[in-house]
DNA sequence: GAGGATGTTCGACGTAAGTCGAACAACGGT
DNA sequence: ACCGTTGTTCGACTTACGTCGAACATCCTC
């Protein structure tokens, strides 16, 4: 089993910017972003069948958003947010900031 | 003619990202955010037609990205940079800073 | 080892998105 | 008035994407 984990470098804004335009997946950024450390694959709250939850987690990896710890049949994500910040500074503080579809308070 | 811009607050996050995750978008985003002003629309470098020229302006304009003057039969493009910088503090510097393909040096 | 739990992969399907040429609209000169 | 310039709009086409059920793979436990 490969866990393709490509190097933030390596992967273009555009790509990045893709995985985070779509709910399911802020969602999961969000909920990752909340919670302290990792996250099992199975304890997102998302209206969606496991196999497009499965396809989400997988847009997220391979966009270097995330990375997958193997332990068993379970799979724990966590966020690469060190690296996130060190590349694109304020891009994952803009994203979390807004709790989907309230207007900030401002 | 009726210009749709509408407020940022009532855009979704995603649209936003949405709209910045495309290639020719974040072209002429970045050429929008160099020079210092507005611009017309087709003195941008894009290798598309001017139909999908006048799309993707369009897609950045209803995002809340973008804000359209127009004069006599030329029309003038701005970023919403204030507004921008903002509501999503370090989105718009974070997806500035890399140059399309190449890595960044760190 | 049989059964259950956790995830992934594989088509398949529908919808959205990017692209274009052609037609159209509006303005500005000569 | 005519023509060229600037942009938009309208299908049409192709590709990408989100979604699902079903089948599969792995592991853990009894």
């Amino acid at each position: 089993m490969e866990l393709h984990e490509p190097e933030l470098r390596d992967v273009p804004v555009t790509a990045v910017l893709a995985a985070l335009a779509d709910d399911v997946r802020l969602r999961i950024v969000r909920a990752l972003a909340d919670g302290a450390g990792e996250r099992a694959c199975g304890t997102f709250e998302l209206d969606v069948s496991k196999a497009t939850r499965s396809h989400h987690l997988k847009v997220l990896r391979e966009a270097g958003l995330t990375r997958t710890r193997v332990a068993g049949t379970t799979r724990y994500v966590r966020l690469r947010r060190d690296e996130l910040d060190r590349l694109y500074p304020g891009l994952l503080n803009a994203v979390l900031a807004e709790p989907t579809g309230a207007p900030a308070d401002l």
